[in-house]
DNA sequence: AGCACGCCGACT
DNA sequence: GTCGGCGTGCTC
């Protein structure tokens, strides 16, 4: 008898482990990774097969020891769609269900193609069977068939010779024939009996195949696609190649970190990776931050590749995603650049992962399953034999800690820009000093004298504004009231366009009152400066020199497309100035950048996370070697109310090693990671009393777990409220546990959390190896 | 005794 | 997640 493991697709933690069911002979597609339709209890469910065994039913021993009655085992009842996953990917979502303490079927889905898949849905009483949302879409294609030559139509056929006609240069849509022609469909048939012209049903790929992109794709179909030139290696990009080269030979799983300064030409060390695996017949997925996942980063993929390169990102439509899902899987794509969620696409024979930028936050998701793709990704290719490759111009601490603790993790450090040219000269600017010396403005002297003689070379520039935590406020200066988000524990956002407070977090808005709320006194005074305000100062303070200004944030780039039309705006003029928030520190790539101002560099630092030097130390790296990319030198200017804190200091010297012996014996001393791994158990719900007793009451389990089963070196912060102890509506309390480095942290905590069971009005999630605590 | 309610385990 | 069984406690 053939029985299957089946993972039930109903998000709970009490459903978490796979159930046996017997697989009836009739059922021949029935293999790992498909989704089937299951009895369970007294309705159907719908579970995905993660194993399959053939067991001899004579033998009850064979039961007795998969812990079975053979008596009660029932039947898949159907399929319900083919494979999505082997083996393998049935592994890592069992691994991830059990290292981010996740809902299994969570975990499962992430292999699943985007909305391609059926659920069960409650339609009054009843569950129903919802077929897939989104499957494939197909085009009907016409050509000339053998019997056009020398076929006449009648002089009435009108519609007929328009058809023929159209179809001389080429094959056609048919739905761009009726378009056209208006109703056509029986004279197709006609002219398809005569075998005038022939009829052809063709996936299509959305996203692809239609509008405008479409001529492109089959230009290249025609013009054998001809990959861009590859430049010559540097010494130090051959070597991080011969490293790379290695690693895949050993096929044994080594991850491997390209620690190169911005410019050193990291994703031609990818390229030449990528080419190496597609060589052996592998595979390869690229994963980049979401930001930077721009039409210039596929195109330079695809200039190397070709159409084998597939894309996959949260701003394609569901039926774009499923389509290249599709490609991916049918071996046609042999390259995915994506986020995230592309590390779960069903590339054949993988070879190779590459993630770009490996310390962005964005490789860890802030949701359940709330993992980490960095070592996902690490998990994923030990198990295929694979390689890792990561790149950073500012590697995360812990992926340095592993290069220096684990054997099969390898450094190579490209520590020169691929031009040669030498890293632009970072100035620190000490605003403090500046306010002491009477200078108010938020452009120093030395800004402002850099910006006036940038733009007077006919060359650009490039200002970042570092907008978290920084954004402006309403103050009273009688009473220091800030109005606050009546749903959130943060302060409200100002914003000068039509006068209004913004919550950032829940999107509360209200109009700015004429005076305080609290104590009536009309002496409200806005702080801080958004880059609405920003963009105003830097208009006057570049009156009359004709430069343009480009603002780029989250206002100006809310429209599709924007973004880009905003590069291409800045790109097209002459002397300009770029302002912008994070978003412009990646990717950013234009020959005639050379000043880079920072106007604050250190207001992360004073946000109450333990990463926040790190994420101060690197956003200065990155955003300083936007600077000077071509032949013009570049320069940097930082501005800082902390002139002297060694994130800043060392950013400015391009030091990491001064930065890290400032960092790391903090880290150690606090017990924080690469030093300690950590949990963060978090409980949220409406009613603020029944919030802080469940944290309490779990508080002590965790606690007495913790002492029972794991080592004196581990220790429970009980329950406290969170940095942001009010977020929409709710009351956040959280507990933090904190294991020695190595130690197996969701090992001890998963039974608690498997056990508990889920109370409806209080919500309780955990986040191993959380990325922030607020 | 009869019933409402809540807790708990089973569900393959 | 959903159901059903069972114990508790209240009412007829």
């Amino acid at each position: 008898m053939k029985l299957a493991q089946i993972i039930l697709d109903i998000p709970t933690q009490s459903l978490d482990s796979a159930y046996t069911y017997a697989v009836p002979d009739e059922l021949v597609d029935a293999e790992v990774g498909c989704a089937v339709l299951v009895p369970f209890g007294n309705r159907q469910a719908i579970g995905y097969i993660v194993g399959l065994e053939e067991v001899d039913e004579a033998d009850p021993s064979a039961f007795a020891a998969l812990g079975l009655d053979p008596d009660r085992i029932r039947a898949v009842q159907r399929v319900l769609s083919r494979s999505y996953f082997d083996e393998l990917g049935a592994a890592c979502a069992q691994h991830m269900s059990e290292e981010y303490i996740a809902p299994l079927c969570s975990c499962v889905r992430l292999f699943t193609p985007p909305g391609g898949v059926p659920r069960m849905v409650r339609s009054g009483k009843y569950w129903r069977l919802e077929e897939p949302q989104i499957g494939p879409v197909d085009d009907r294609w016409v050509r000339l068939g053998p019997a056009a030559e020398g076929f006449e139509p009648k002089r009435t056929a009108v519609k007929q010779k328009a058809i023929v006609d159209a179809l001389a240069s080429g094959e056609l849509r048919v739905a761009e024939l009726s378009m056209e022609l208006g109703s056509i469909s029986s004279v197709l048939k006609t002219l398809s009996d005569k075998g005038v012209i022939e009829i052809e049903s063709r996936r299509r790929l959305r996203g692809v195949d239609d509008g405008a992109a479409r001529a492109t794709r089959q230009g290249d179909r025609s013009t054998a696609f001809v990959p861009s030139a590859k430049p010559e290696l540097t010494k130090g990009q051959a070597e991080a190649l011969d490293v790379i080269s290695a690693a895949q030979k050993r096929a044994a799983g080594d991850v491997v970190l390209v620690d190169g300064v911005t410019g050193s030409g990291k994703t031609e060390v990818y390229l030449r990776a990528i080419e190496e695996t597609l060589g052996e017949g592998g595979g390869a997925i690229v994963l980049v931050p979401e930001i930077s996942l721009t039409p210039q980063t596929v195109a330079r993929f695809r200039g190397r590749f070709g159409d084998t390169v597939a894309v996959m990102h949260s701003r394609m439509s569901q039926g774009e995603r499923y389509d290249q899902w599709d490609l991916i899987r049918s071996g046609a794509a042999r390259v995915v650049v994506g986020a995230r969620s592309a590390l779960f696409t069903p590339m054949p024979a993988l070879g190779l992962v590459i993630i770009d930028e490996e310390h962005e936050g964005s490789y860890k998701q802030d949701s359940s399953p709330r993992y980490m793709a960095r070592d996902v990704a690490a998990w994923m290719v030990r198990e295929r034999g694979a390689t890792l490759v990561l790149g950073s111009a500012t590697p995360a601490i812990e992926t340095l800690y592993n290069c220096e603790k684990r054997d099969n993790w390898h450094r190579v450090v490209l520590a020169e820009r691929a031009n040669g040219k030498p890293m632009p000269k970072v100035e620190v600017v000490d605003m403090a000093r500046e306010f002491g010396s009477g200078h108010r403005s938020m452009f120093s002297r030395k800004l402002t004298c850099a910006l006036l003689e940038t733009i007077e070379a006919g060359q650009k520039a490039v200002l970042l504004l570092n907008q978290r935590g920084f954004a402006s406020f309403l103050l009273c200066r009688e009473c220091g009231f800030v109005p606050e988000c009546p749903s959130c524990s943060t302060s409200l956002t100002y914003h000068e366009k039509g006068s209004v407070l913004v919550c950032h977090h829940c999107g509360h808005k209200e109009p700015v009152p004429p005076v305080c709320p609290e104590c009536g006194s009309p002496y409200l005074k806005k702080f801080g400066a958004g880059t609405q305000r920003v963009e105003a100062e830097l208009v006057s303070v570049l009156e009359g020199t004709g430069a343009h200004v480009v603002r780029m944030d989250a206002d100006t780039t809310s429209t599709k497309g924007a973004h880009q039309r905003l590069l291409e705006e800045f790109a097209s003029s002459g002397a300009a100035v770029l302002l912008g928030t994070q978003m412009i520190a990646k990717g950013l790539d234009f020959d005639d950048v050379t000043l880079v101002g920072v106007i604050n560099a250190d207001t992360m630092l004073k946000l109450p996370d333990f990463r926040s030097a790190e994420r101060t130390f690197a956003l200065i790296e990155q955003v300083a070697g936007r600077a000077g990319r071509a032949e013009l030198p570049g320069r940097v200017m930082v501005q800082t109310y902390w002139a002297d804190s060694c994130a800043i200091q060392a950013a400015a010297t391009y030091d990491r090693a001064l930065f890290l012996k400032d960092e790391l014996p903090k880290r150690k001393l606090l017990r924080y990671p690469p030093y300690v791994r950590m949990a963060n158990v978090l409980v949220w719900g409406k009613d603020e009393r029944e919030v802080e007793r469940t944290a309490r009451e779990l508080s002590v389990d965790i606690e007495r777990t913790v002492s029972e089963q794991a080592g004196g070196s581990w220790t429970v912060l009980s329950a406290n409220p969170c940095t942001l102890s009010r977020l929409r509506g709710t009351y956040r309390w959280h507990i933090v546990v904190k294991a020695p480095a190595g130690e197996n942290v969701s090992g001890v905590l998963l039974p608690l959390f498997r056990k508990r069971k889920a109370s409806k009005t209080v919500n309780v999630a955990i986040d191993v190896d959380p990325h922030d605590m607020l």
